[in-house]
This record gives structure tokens, C-alpha cells and sequence, in this order.
RNA sequence: GCCAGCAUAGCUCAGUGGUAGAGCAGCUCAUUCGUAAUGAGCAGGUCCUCGGUUCGAGUCCGAGUGUUGGCUCCA
């Protein structure tokens, strides 16, 4: 049986390439080896430590085996044989992923050369008609994903059909690292990461904190559109705070340990719910007033293994765009769908179009009423709908406290990231016991929701600095326009020039080094400046600029009113 | 945290056991220029840290720190 879509011939490829491996290194254990969105893996257990150089002789032995269009063999047999098989030639990991298969699913042996895996199949029918092979990477891999089993060497790679598909994917593999933050984040000055400060917590530069600022104006101006209100709050907390948040026996791990003050301990927030409720809790609450929507900056520290920081996508400080809803039972459909579209206006204003939501529901562990789930995720899914968003369920993928969907957001790439969070809390209502008074004059349970948007402000503009890949939109900009003058006879003219613009609120500099104009153009767009005014002398005649932008390159003489409207225009437009 | 790499000037990198190098950036001087690099000069180093081997370590060995690619986790 073989079928020809991309899928199987990366699985085929990964086959020959254990196969290569096999004969390079005939005592090396092998576990499994799928394909992925992007390629292929395959998972082996050896003594030999894999490097770079032995990438390129399991490429060059995979080459041998594909030119020589091996058939893709399959074989059915009883578990009782396969079992002999694989304990005859010492492969423990195939032992127990031979153990893992119903014992109602029939057991198939795939044998390509000398190379024999179980495998569910299907594969091609033979060898040759994999295409262009590529080995990318080498890293290790706990078996079955576990930090308590043993590590094994995992080697990535790549197939597809034709030699240029292949090269077109290293292309966008080259272009992703041109765009990488990290060295944007250097190249630009955005922000910097000091050893000497701490792995995973950011300074922001200058130019970063202005873009920050602007992205912080924008959203609070957003949230005050949409009924928000602003809150500010601690940094740190009482232990007594996280015990009754629960925070203390559910998410310590996360959090860094206590401080003493006068005597007591205290902890940073990983999280800004205790301190929004006991806001609520300051006094009784009538159904008149609700829904509470509160908002906050609120920057948390997370302890995260030192292994997975990851420049401004993964750091341990972090300011989120938090905010937490509280409201009663009727209201709360009206206000996920409210969160949902606010959510999409906001990555809309951002350059963002392309949004994919991910419903979490209950898993077996779980606090709260399951009909109050039940209302709850009916709800997130009504929600969904009516925005149109396409949406893929994870049953059972829902935190203990309430289900949450998530939006993943795709950049200029296509790749995705995970931003927007909306989750139901039905455990912190319950631990603060915090009410409403009803039209009824009882007390009640409210529902609760947390939700951020952006997710982190830092690991939002991570994801802003690649899908832009530098050269920000007029509106969010650090600097909007430059002024070159082209020689120092015009320094004067362009600071002229420069005082219109500022007028206007323009973020601007002026290059006056005694550098060539074709000098000045380099450095101005090495920055990704959106516009840059040359002026000289026939400028000067006719109070104009020629103006060179981003986008367009050379765009000629402008009259500097005609200039000053454009802009104004584009920034209005967040363009 | 675990596995495997990497760490030399602000940046990108060369330097395989014998006196630390280049380009760019910076500073100074000259040039006054029309759309992606004007020229010359100067300055710039705890070769990540600590320990070891050696007559001698940027180079070899060990430990630590940071970082990269993964695993796990997640905003």
C-alpha cells in the first residue's frame, strides 16, 4: 500500500534516513520517526554523539540508498513475532512502542535495504521517488517526551518533491533569521538582555520604550473605548495572598521565593487576579454595577528553566496586558463575545489578519460545577461563531480552574504564535469568596474571567519586530522621518524643515555628519526609517523635500505642506 | 532542568601551543558632495569566569556562567 502525498515521502525519508544510520552506526537503537509540518525526525539512542559532520555522511549515505529506489516492503505478523524480532536485535524503544499498539490493531513490519522498522506505514513504494532530502539539526529528545526518561539524539530533516521546493523552503528558513528579534533587537537598539542583570529579563532601549509607549497609549486609549476601567497594583504580596489564591499549591513551580518582610514572607506576582479581586472584595458589590472590566499592565516574574528563554519570546519578567471580567451568569455570553471582538479589532490595528482560535475544554482534573463549564464553553463556542474564526477544539486541554480559548495569530511568514488567552475562573471566585448582590437581595457567585490580548507586551513586540521585520508602520514607528541635507550649505533649510515637521508632533532626527548623501541614505536605511527628506538646493527654491520612503524607495519632490498631510494621513490610517 | 553546539574589539568574524588581527561602527582631520558605503589617521582586548596540563594556553583538559538548536513547559 503507498500513497504519494508530501506526508508520506517525509516519513519514507525518514526511514532511509535511519537506515543510513543503521549502517553507519549498526549498534544504535531507534525509537520513532514521523513526519512534521515541516519535515521529519527520527529519534536514536547511541554512544556516538551526532555533530554536524556526520549530518552530511548520513545525507551522502541517504543519496546512496535513494538512487538506488530501495522497495518499501511491508510485512503483517503476529505480535508474538514481531516481539522476538525486535528483542533479537536488542531494540528496546520498538519493544515498547510495540507494547503501546491495541491489542486489536494488526502489527506491521516496513523493511527498506537492510533496515527494518515497525511502522503503522504508508510509505512510498520505493526510495527513488523521494525527492530533495536535507538534514537540518541535531538536538536531544527525551523518549516519549518525558524529562524522566532517558534522552535520545533526535536528527531533523527535510524532504520535498523537486530540488527548488526544497530551496525555497532554506530561503524562508534564511529570510526568518534576517527577521530574528534578537538581532533586530541589536541592529535597531530596541532592547537588551544582560548577563549581568539576569537571563530573561529585558531592558528596553530608547527607541523599543518608544515603540512601547506608543503601543501602550493605543491600548489604554482602546480600553477606555470599550468600557475598561484601569487599575494599578502591587508587585509583591503576602504569603497568606497566594495560599488563598491557591497560587502557593498549584503553581509554585512558577513562582520565585519569598522575601522577608519584617518578619514575614512575602512574593512577587507571577499572576495580577489576587490583587484585581481584592480590589472587588473592598466593599459589597450590587448586580447593578457589573460587568467589572479591569485592565493593568501588570508585570509579573515567572521562574521558566533557563533552557527555554528565548530573547523577548520567552523571558522571566514580563508585562502582560491583562485584564479580568467579572460579571454574573447572564451576562457573561454577551461579554466573551465582547472580548473576542475587541481581541480582533486589536490585532487588526496591528497588521494582523490571519487569527485561528483553540477551545479548551474540561480535563479530568477540575474545580467547579460541570454545568457551569457546560454554560461556559457553549458560550466561548457561540463566541467563536459569531466572529467567524475558524477553531479547532482541545478536549480535555482546559486548566483545572475553566476552559479558555486561545488565539494563535499568523505573521508575514506564516508562522503561528500564541497570543490571546481568555479564560473562565471558577476556583478564584470560590477562594476569595467574592459575591454580588442580586436583584433578589442574595448573595451570589459571579463568573470570572481573565483575559490577556496581546499575551506579554514583551513577547508581543518579539512577534511585531519579525512580522515587520524592522521596518515598523509610520504609526508605531521610533523615528517617523529623517532629514538629509545634502551637503552643509542646506543644514539650515533642514532644520527648517525639521521644526514644520515637529509642529506637527513628527518624530524626526537629522542626519548633519559630513558624510555623501548616498552615506546618509545607507545609514537611514539600515534603521527602516519610514520616510526620509532629502533637501539641496532646489528644495530649498521651492520650500519642498524629495522624498525617499520605505516602502516605495524614490518618490521625488514633495512640497513640504503636501508631505506633512501624507503623513498625517498614513498615521491616522495606523498604515 | 536535560542533550548537543557556541563564547576573541560595540557588531560580523579570522587566528590549531610561541609577541592578539581584519572589516564595519567610534573618535580626529580633510572633503561640501543629488538617492544604499568620500578619503586619511587614531583609538579600541581580563580572547566569558575560575581551576588544571605545559618552559609557554585565545588555542589542550575540567568546572561554572551566558547563549544557540531541541525536549518539557508556556504570555
Amino acid at each position: 500500500m503507498s500513497e504519494n502525498s508530501l506526508e508520506t515521502m517525509r516519513h519514507s525519508a525518514a526511514h532511509i534516513m535511519a537506515a543510513a544510520v543503521q549502517s553507519l552506526w549498526p549498534e544504535a537503537k531507534f525509537d520513532i520517526g514521523p513526519d512534521t509540518a515541516e519535515g521529519f525526525y527520527y529519534d536514536f539512542d547511541m554512544e556516538h554523539r551526532l555533530n554536524q559532520e556526520d549530518l552530511k555522511k548520513i545525507e551522502k549515505a541517504m543519496r546512496k540508498m535513494i538512487g538506488r529506489k530501495l522497495p518499501f516492503e511491508r510485512r503483517e505478523l503476529s505480535r508474538k513475532e514481531a516481539e522476538a524480532y525486535f528483542a533479537e536485535k536488542g531494540q528496546s524503544f520498538k519493544l515498547q512502542r510495540l507494547a503501546d499498539i491495541p491489542e486489536d490493531e494488526t502489527v506491521s513490519l516496513y523493511s527498506s535495504g537492510d533496515f527494518t522498522d515497525l511502522c503503522r506505514g504508508p510509505h512510498l513504494e520505493h526510495s527513488g521517488q523521494i525527492g530533495a532530502v536535507k538534514l537540518l539539526s541535531v538536538a536531544g529528545s527525551y523518549f516519549r517526551g518525558d524529562e524522566k526518561l532517558p534522552m535520545l539524539q533526535r536528527i531533523y530533516g527535510t524532504a520535498f518533491p523537486s530540488q527548488e521546493e526544497l530551496q525555497d523552503y532554506l530561503n524562508r528558513i534564511e529570510e526568518a533569521k534576517k527577521r530574528d528579534h534578537r538581532k533586530l533587537g541589536a541592529e535597531l537598539e530596541l532592547y537588551s538582555i544582560h548577563e549581568e542583570i539576569g537571563p530573561g529579563l529585558v531592558c528596553w532601549h530608547p527607541k523599543g520604550a518608544r515603540i512601547r509607549h506608543i503601543i501602550e497609549e493605543f491600548w489604554k486609549r482602546a480600553h477606555y473605548d470599550n468600557g475598561y476601567e484601569m487599575l494599578y497594583t502591587p508587585h509583591v504580596g503576602k504569603k497568606r495572598l497566594w495560599e488563598t489564591s491557591g497560587h502557593l499549591d498549584f503553581y509554585s513551580e512558577g513562582m520565585y521565593s519569598a522575601m522577608d518582610i519584617d518578619g514575614d514572607p512575602y512574593y512577587v506576582k507571577p499572576m495580577n487576579c489576587p490583587f484585581h479581586i481584592l480590589v472587588y472584595k473592598s466593599r459589597p458589590r450590587s448586580y447593578r454595577e457589573l460587568p467589572c472590566r479591569w485592565a493593568e499592565l501588570g508585570t509579573v516574574y515567572r521562574y521558566e528553566k533557563a533552557g527555554v528563554l528565548h530573547g523577548l519570546l520567552r523571558v522571566r519578567g514580563f508585562t502582560q496586558d491583562d485584564a479580568h471580567i467579572i460579571c454574573t451568569p447572564e451576562q457573561i455570553e454577551d461579554e466573551i463575545r465582547e472580548v473576542l471582538r475587541f481581541s480582533l479589532y486589536v490585532w487588526k490595528s496591528f497588521g494582523f489578519k490571519e487569527i485561528k482560535a483553540y477551545l479548551a475544554t474540561r480535563p479530568e482534573k477540575a474545580v467547579g460545577e460541570p454545568e457551569r463549564w457546560e454554560q461556559a464553553i457553549a458560550s466561548l463556542r457561540k463566541a467563536v461563531q459569531a466572529e467567524g474564526l475558524q477553531c479547532e477544539t482541545d478536549e480535555g486541554g482546559g486548566a483545572f480552574y475553566g476552559p479558555k480559548i486561545d488565539l494563535k495569530i499568523k505573521d508575514a511568514l506564516g508562522r503561528e504564535w500564541q497570543t490571546t488567552t481568555i479564560q473562565f475562573d471558577f476556583n478564584e471566585p470560590e477562594r476569595f469568596d467574592i459575591s454580588y448582590i442580586g436583584k433578589d437581595g442574595a448573595k451570589h457567585r459571579p463568573y470570572m474571567v481573565h483575559r490577556a490580548l496581546l499575551g506579554s507586551l514583551e513577547r508581543f513586540f518579539g512577534i511585531l519586530i519579525e512580522h515587520y521585520a524592522g521596518a515598523f508602520p509610520l504609526w508605531l514607528a521610533p523615528e517617523q522621518v529623517r532629514i538629509l541635507p545634502i551637503s552643509e550649505k542646506f543644514d539650515q533649510y533642514a532644520r527648517n524643515v525639521a521644526a514644520r515637521l515637529r509642529e506637527k508632533q513628527i518624530r524626526l532626527s537629522l542626519d548633519l555628519e559630513p558624510d555623501t548623501i548616498g552615506g546618509k541614505i545607507r545609514r537611514a536605511r539600515n534603521q527602516r526609517i519610514p520616510y526620509l527628506c532629502i533637501v539641496g538646493e532646489k528644495e530649498e527654491e521651492s520650500g519642498s523635500v524629495a522624498l525617499r520612503s520605505q516602502s516605495k524607495g524614490e518618490e521625488g519632490m514633495m512640497k513640504i505642506e503636501d508631505f506633512l498631510a501624507r503623513i498625517q494621513k498614513e498615521i491616522d490610517e495606523l498604515a
